[in-house]
DNA sequence: AAAGGAGTCAACCGCCATTCG
DNA sequence: GCGAATGGCGGTTGACTCCTT
């Protein structure tokens, strides 16, 4: 026989599936009366015969008035790239770092984008690659423009400091170090230069699915290759 | 023009951590 | 302290659209 749930709807007559602009209306009339929170009474109190897990999702990726609409720019993804390298899939860590847009745009838009490990030269990999350069050329520019006072010396010196850093996360705590990333007023341009032929960065790049988990090391290894093309 | 593949997005599932009685 | 309820997160799937051949 059908259980029931607390709030007196069937287990089994959830609804699951695409919501409705009914259902919607519903959940944003409710959140706007209660505030977030308390999914599971949404069911009862909103008249939905959804779970507190879909509501929460709905809300949360798709109906928050604060959302960003629209593609990843080619800033997004840059700082999607080095948070990514940095704290691995740790999207809604990431998402945090990108008001309004949410773990699962972010998630979806890695896998689409950068989980492409192990496919040799096909025509599309060649375009993302082609794409995908064209994005880290600017991510460059972006940086050298940040750093045109500094001279080599000052950089190295960064760049350990970077390394001590980042040994040090991997055992701390690491949600208290959302990265902050200053943006120069070139940031939001689609500046295009010419592409280097050294192709060694995609190496790092490719190869990211492997730095998952707690492999500083290779983690490491992938942000020098990054980082060193800049110097 | 049609078929197949790739990209995109929304949603579900299972696991884990936290909260609460 | 314990167990159930709840919320949050990452992984996965499926449907739809667009693009290429």
């Amino acid at each position: 026989m059908a259980q029931y749930a607390r709030c007196g709807v069937m287990e089994e007559e959830w609804r699951k599936g695409p919501w409705t602009a009914e259902e919607d209306r519903l959940l944003v009339e409710y959140v706007k009366l209660h505030g977030e929170g308390k999914w599971n009474a949404v069911a009862m109190l909103a008249g939905l015969k959804r779970n507190g897990k879909s509501c929460r999702l709905r809300w949360v990726n798709y109906l928050r008035p604060d959302l960003k609409r629209g593609r990843i720019t080619p800033y997004e993804e840059s700082v999607i790239l080095e948070l990514h390298a940095r704290w691995g899939n740790r999207w809604s860590t990431i998402a945090r770092s990108l008001p309004g847009r949410t773990d699962n745009e972010i998630k979806n838009y890695w896998r689409t984008h950068f989980k492409k490990k192990g496919k040799s030269t096909s025509r599309n990999t060649e375009k993302l690659r082609a794409r995908l350069l064209k994005r880290q050329q600017f991510q460059q520019q972006q940086l050298q423009q940040q750093r045109y006072q500094q001279d080599e010396i000052d950089m190295k010196k960064i760049i350990s400091l970077f390394y001590e850093n980042d040994t040090k996360l991997s055992t701390s705590d690491e949600s208290s170090h959302e990265l902050v990333v200053h943006t120069s007023p070139l940031v939001e341009q689609e500046v295009l230069p010419e592409a280097p032929n050294d192709l060694s960065i995609w190496d790092g790049l490719w190869s990211m699915d492997d730095l998952h988990g707690n492999n500083c090391l290779n983690r490491a290894i992938y942000q020098h290759n990054l980082v060193s093309h800049f110097f």
